[in-house]
DNA sequence: TCAGTGACTGACC
DNA sequence: GGGTCAGCCACTG
């Protein structure tokens, strides 16, 4: 598979990702078939940066830590965002992880 | 080409 | 239960 499909199914999952819940970058690693390469998923992220269509605050890494906020152009953007879906968002961690947690393998059709 | 870096994760101690 | 370490892969200088 080359970068661009990669990339490219990142923003979709992200995409897909309904208002008030949240995932991992394990999770779409996984869900994409690079487990092994959450990473890969942050860096996305990270080249997603002016695509206003995808929701990356929603993207959280496994405990439900806010790791990525300082790329939002603030420290307080993404957990406002957050909150705003009703997420509740305590030290830059999610609260109640597992209510919001939303699952691209079992959410979204096998590839 | 090589080494360093990162919005991560799982395994070990 | 928290701290460390080692894989993971793309990008940059």
């Amino acid at each position: 598979m080359n970068k661009n499909d990669f990339f490219d199914k990142v923003y979709d999952v992200v995409r897909q990702i309904p208002e008030g819940k949240v995932t991992s970058y394990g999770a779409i690693a996984n869900y994409l078939g690079v487990k092994k390469s959450a990473r890969l998923v942050g860096w996305a992220m990270n080249a997603s940066h002016g695509d206003n269509s995808i929701p990356a605050h929603r993207v959280v890494n496994r405990v439900g830590l806010l790791t990525g906020k300082h790329h939002f152009g603030g420290t307080k953007i993404m957990q406002q965002l957050l909150e705003n879906e009703g997420i509740l968002i305590k030290e830059n961690k999610i609260l109640n992880l597992e209510l919001y947690f939303w699952d691209p393998q079992n959410e979204l059709p096998v590839l």
